[in-house]
DNA sequence: AAGTAGCATTCCTCTGATAAGAGTGCTAAA
DNA sequence: TTTAGCACTCTTATCAGAGGAATGCTACTT
C-alpha cells in the first residue's frame, strides 16, 4: 500500500520522464510538492522498494519500472482527450464513404502512427461469417486453373490450381460445377469441412482419378480462412525515439519486427482497450503494446499502437477509442 | 591512364577492403605484390591521384572510392562461380512446379537475400500484354458492387465500386453487361482507352444518369494497369553491415526505405544485369544497387539487391543471372 | 629510372587522471 | 514528520600521454 502522497509523486515522476526521457531528481520536484527534496527523497526510497520506481545506478534521479507504469496506467492516468486536429485528420478518413473499410482501418491507423509517432499495426482478416456467393474457376494454360472465391462481404480470394495434363478435362469441369454447387452458402471456415465430407465422396462416386482432382482442389480452397493481412505503419518512427539512440537496441528491435509470427502474435480478440507494458507484451521489454480487437461487416481484426514505454497512454487509448467507434459505423 | 601492377593492387586492395571492411595499408600486400611497401606506397599515391583510391584520414590506409570500384567492377572483377550449395538451395524453388511465377520469384529472391545478406527487392507487375478474359460484377450492398477482372495470364484484379441508391440498377446491370462485352480481349493498359472512348458514349446514349455511372466504373477499372507489386526481403540485412555501426546512418537509411516512391525508382527496364555504385544509384551514397529486367508469361519487373558499397559484385550478379535465367524457363 | 630503407610526421586509440556536477542516503536536529 | 546538511557515489567531460599504425618523402642502391 501507498499514501495519496506517494501515489501523487509517482504519477508527477512518470509524466515527467514520459516528457523529458530523463531520470527525474527528487530537486526537481520540490517546488510541485511543496516539501523539500529530502523529503521526497524518503518518499521516492519507499516507492522503490515497492518496485514501482528505479534508478538507473546509485546516485541517479529515478525512473519507472514496469510496475511503475503499470500503476498509473490502471490508477493514475486521466483520460485524454482527442485535440480538435487530430479527430479533424481523422475524421477526413471516415467521413469519405467510397473507402473499403479495410481501407478506412490502415489508413486511419497510418495517420495515427504520423499523430503518435509510434508504430501502428492492423491484423485484418474476414471473419467467418463471409459466406461464399460464387465461385469461378478459368483455366490459364494446359494444366493450371485460376479459382476464385467471392463472399457476400465483399471478399475475393483467388488461388492456382495445378492439374496434371493427365486428367479428364470433362471430369475437372465436372467437379469444378460439384465443388461450386456444394460451398457456396458455407463460410470460409467451413469450406475444408464440405471439401473433406461432401466433395471428396461425392468425387469419388463418379472417378476413380479422384485422389489428385480432390487434392489439387483442396490445396486450392484450404487456407482461405487463415489468412491475415498485416499492416504496419511508421515501424520506423519507434526507432527514432531518444530510448533506442543504440545500434544494438535497433538491431535488436528490427530483428523482431521482421518476424511476422510475432507481429501476428499481437492479434486479440478483447473488445475493450488493453495496454501491455514492457516485459507484459510477448514483442520486447523495452516497448509497450496498446491494442483491442475490431469486428464490422464480415471483416475483423486486431488495431495496436507499439510505442516506447513511456508512451503517451491516455493519448494513444483515446486514439484507439476514436478509430474503434468509427469502424463501428 | 594506369599501368598494370597499379590495376592489380587496385584489385587487391578492393578485394582485401571487401573482406575485412579495414583500410588496406601498404605492408599488407608486400608479400603478394613481391615489392616493398616503399613502392606499394609510391603507387597507392598515384591510384588516389587518378581519384580510385581515399583515406580515412592522413595517415590511414587505403579505402576504394566510388571511381575505385567502378573500375574493379567494368575491368577487374572476374564473373563468379555459384557454389554447390547455393544453386542447390535456389533449385528447390524453380524445380517446384506448384508455385507461381511470381512466388517463385519473391521466394527464391528470400534465398538470395539470405545467402548474401544483402537486401532484394522484387518490383513486379503484370505486363500490358495481359487481355481480359472475364469480367464479374457481383453486388454487396445497396450501394456496393465488387468489379473483378480475371486476364489470360492468371491475375485477377478486383475494385469496389460505390453507386448511389438514386441510380437505377436495370441501367446498372445494362452497364456492367456493356462493360464486360467491349472490355474482354482488351489488354489492362488499354481498359482506360476503351471506357473513354467506347463506353462513355455507349451509356450516353441510353441513360441521362451516364455520369455518375461512368464515374463509378471508370474509378474502378482505370488503374489495373499501374499496379506494382513490391517486395523487400532482408531489409534489415543491411543495416547488420559494419558501416552501419551508426545510429545516424541506420536512421537515414531506414527512413529511405520507408519511401516506397524510392524504392519503386529502383525499377527498370534493361535486360542487362547493371550495377549502381554510392553516387551513381539515386538511393543512398552508402549502398550499391544491382538489378535487372525479367518478363515471362504476362508478368515483368525488376529484381535488385542493395548491398553495402563493398558488396561481393561478383557473387551478387552471379545470383541475378541464375535467376534472370530460371525466370526465362 | 625504378625500387627501397629509413625516418619524421600525422593521426587514431586507449588509458588514466582529474575536476565538476548531479544525485542519493543517512544522521541528527527542528 | 520534516528537513538541513554532509559524505558518498557515479556520470560526464576534458586532458595528457603513450603506443601504434600508417603515410610521405628523402636519399641511397641497383
Amino acid at each position: 500500500m501507498i499514501t495519496a502522497r506517494q501515489e501523487a509523486l509517482l504519477k508527477l515522476i512518470i509524466e515527467d520522464y514520459i516528457k523529458t526521457v530523463t531520470p527525474v531528481s527528487s530537486k526537481a520536484l520540490e517546488e510541485i510538492m511543496g516539501c523539500s527534496s529530502a523529503t521526497i527523497r524518503n518518499e521516492m526510497a519507499t516507492l522503490e522498494k515497492e518496485g514501482l520506481l528505479e534508478k538507473t545506478h546509485i546516485s541517479s534521479g529515478r525512473i519507472p519500472s514496469d510496475k511503475g507504469y503499470r500503476y498509473y496506467v490502471d490508477y493514475l492516468m486521466k483520460p485524454e482527450e482527442l485535440t480538435g486536429s487530430d479527430v479533424l485528420k481523422l475524421q477526413t478518413i471516415f467521413k469519405n464513404n467510397s473507402l473499403v473499410l479495410s481501407d478506412a482501418i490502415s489508413k486511419s491507423m497510418e495517420i495515427v502512427a504520423e499523430l503518435t509517432n509510434y508504430t501502428a499495426v492492423v491484423l485484418g482478416s474476414s471473419s467467418s461469417d463471409n459466406k461464399i456467393v460464387k465461385v469461378e474457376v478459368v483455366p490459364i494454360s494446359e494444366d493450371k486453373m485460376l479459382a476464385i472465391v467471392i463472399t457476400d462481404k465483399g471478399h475475393v480470394e483467388n488461388r492456382t490450381v495445378f492439374l496434371d495434363q493427365s486428367i479428364d478435362r470433362a471430369e475437372v469441369k465436372k467437379t469444378v460445377d460439384l465443388i461450386s454447387k456444394l460451398i457456396v452458402g458455407a463460410s470460409l471456415t467451413e469450406v475444408p469441412a464440405v471439401l473433406e465430407y461432401e466433395v471428396k465422396p461425392a468425387i469419388a462416386s463418379y472417378t476413380n482419378q479422384y485422389e489428385a482432382l480432390y487434392n489439387a482442389f483442396y490445396n486450392a480452397f484450404s487456407d482461405f480462412s487463415s489468412k491475415v493481412n498485416v499492416k504496419v505503419s511508421g515501424a520506423n518512427n519507434l526507432l527514432m525515439e531518444p530510448e533506442f539512440n543504440d545500434v544494438d537496441k535497433i538491431r535488436k528491435l528490427l530483428t523482431k519486427f521482421d518476424d511476422q509470427n510475432l507481429i501476428r502474435s499481437i492479434k486479440t480478440d478483447d473488445e475493450n482497450i488493453k495496454i501491455y507494458i514492457g516485459s507484459e507484451n510477448g514483442v520486447d521489454d523495452d516497448i509497450s503494446v496498446i491494442k483491442t480487437y475490431y469486428y464490422k461487416d464480415g471483416e475483423e481484426g486486431t488495431i495496436a499502437l507499439i510505442g516506447p514505454k513511456r508512451m503517451e497512454y491516455g493519448k494513444a487509448e483515446a486514439l484507439l477509442n476514436y478509430i474503434k467507434n468509427n469502424i463501428g459505423n
